[in-house]
DNA sequence: CATGAATGAGAATTCATTCAT
DNA sequence: GATGAATGAATTCTCATTCAT
């Protein structure tokens, strides 16, 4: 009984590896100039344990992609509750949100772009993006909503993907480095953004 | 002489077929899931004539690279001054630069992000579409500028990420018709974001 | 650690297998009109295989014309100590040295005119060639020498490059079969023909 | 008339620039690795004359090597001539002999490597020059003979292919300048080795 | 006759995957 | 279960040769 409990440990241990070294590799060459040899190598086991493990290369992407979720998206909800019965101040809220999506983007830039770029190709990767990226874009509606409750669809629905789309770029740039820009200020300035135009929303309806 | 003109503009037909066809493929199938034998195939010429005009795949994606680069530029740049010289009210100038935006924006969502995604692994690539977005943001401070002459430095370079990112994202949602969203109406609202962001700088200073 | 063994043996017998069908095909059919596939075919493996062990035709080659090398020198140089020791007649030794260099030539004409021409177009080839020619040389220099020991140093020059070329070009006719001659006749008209020049010079001086 | 003379006479002297830009790129790049474009290149024609000239690679390298055959042989057969007559002394012949190889050995040492590989791969080539090479044989038992007339055939055979080699090697060795060695000094002594191997062979019989 | 764009057969090379040890 | 040698389909790339202009 001990005995399968650690041996259950242990390949969890060389799956764990195996795919931490895929995602480190997936993110700095590329899914497709990664070659299941050098994942194996890099993770210190040899091919036909990749192969013990995993199906193929594309399952273990989706396995990896499945784990990451899993893994962000409770972070996002939770912080969601706390953030909505704390504060009911807009900023507050808004800022907490983006702090969250800062958070939770364990991503590097890589591994999304490498992720983007499969849905195109790959049915069951896209599916599987579009859902958490869905589910992030129902949390924005939500916030904004809880925000300015009598935002029409039309413009909740414009909103959020500008939200989305400024939040997230935001996020690459900090986290690719491409601008050498403090993080804290430019959340400051995305709050700004969205309440200034949240305030605008409500002026006009 | 009249030969020599002839083929010449023969070649550049054969190469921008080739170009075209590549572009296509590379938005819909991906770059690395595009071999050049299919590439010669959709642009009806022989393997050979492929590596009669470029060195090989990836010289051909950084010539359609730099070919829209240069095509798509220019537009906004003469766009710009004739919409400033126009209007002296800020709304309509945000408009001119998000309209102006999404027409120069031929690049399918594809291919942007099949070019976002090799900038990583690629330098030149990197260094080519890394030029583009700086340009591209370059020209959005000037607006940002324009209309706000006060800006800080920081909070200019803060804004203007946060207004390439969500004029691009939502670029890409409408393209992409991720949403089915009215382009005008997103337009609208992006105004809407950007103004309302700028007063509220003004009401703080 | 039983395994270990074996399988580095299979990999020795592997890597023989393709050596020995790619010196085979050079010799007769010619390096560049011999291609992978067929060398792999010949060796009895797949083409997978013949990249696993070598990096390509090239380094293939020079794999063979280093382990030739290896297996030919010795040879003739411990030949050499016991011949010197066991006579002290001239002619001895120099039929030892031409029977050592017809019995350590294992190349193939064809493979030997293949390493040439290639020596002239590959500088490591040329390099690795050119060592294995001037140690050839180094030792009949040795056996002049020996011979003859007051020769001056142009003469003991110009003697081996003579000697060297009698031997080789004769060697190739034998082996080619370009002429129906007996290779000991041969032989012996080459011991001769070294022989006499050695008692000429003799009598100049 | 006139117009067709010249025109006659622009086709040989196109003709001639092709074969000698491919003769210099065989010698120095070997046929393989010669290309039919970069000769046209080279020759500063288009690739579409080469083919007007020349069938192909093939039958350019042929016309090569015959009009070197035909400009070679006619010295080495006129020096005979002029030496057996002017000459009873075997020394001054044998000096003739080699003298009149070294000079009538136009080829490069590239060329003549390229066509000893290409003899074993084509039969034609292979033909062509081994009638050559005979004819030189020829030659060369005609001297032994001429200076030693009680030769048996066997020993004729044996030494002749021994000199020829001895001959040709160095030949090389001083083209190829793999040892700086002077030449004058190498002729020398090739005659005194085949002068005193003439005398030990006399000497037997 | 000269030209060089176009061709495509064929050679080189990669890499995901299998399977005997 | 672990290993890594072996596989061969798929891809990239070259170049002799043709033929319309």
């Amino acid at each position: 009984m001990v005995k399968h409990v650690s041996q259950e440990k242990r390949r969890m241990e060389t799956k764990k590896k195996i795919a931490t070294a895929a995602m480190l590799l997936f993110s700095t060459k590329g899914y497709y100039k990664t070659n299941s040899k050098e994942i194996a190598k890099n993770a210190g086991v040899s091919i036909g344990s990749f192969y013990t493990y995993f199906e193929d290369k594309r399952a273990l992407l989706l396995d990896i992609l499945n784990t990451y979720i899993q893994e962000a998206l409770p972070i996002t909800l939770e912080a969601d509750h706390s953030s909505s019965i704390y504060s009911d101040d807009r900023k507050v809220i808004l800022k907490n949100l983006i702090e969250n999506s800062f958070e939770s983007h364990h991503f590097t830039l890589g591994f999304y772009q490498q992720v983007t770029m499969l849905s195109m190709v790959d049915e069951e990767i896209g599916t599987v993006f579009k859902e958490y990226k869905d589910r992030i874009l129902l949390r924005i509606k939500e916030v904004l909503l809880s925000c300015e409750p009598n935002l029409s669809d039309d413009h909740l629905e414009a909103a959020s993907i500008i939200v989305y789309s400024a939040i997230e770029g935001s996020i690459h740039s900090v986290k690719f480095s491409e601008h050498d820009i403090d993080a804290s200020l430019l959340i400051n300035e995305l709050v700004r953004f969205i309440d200034s135009y949240l305030s605008a929303l409500q002026a006009t309806e």
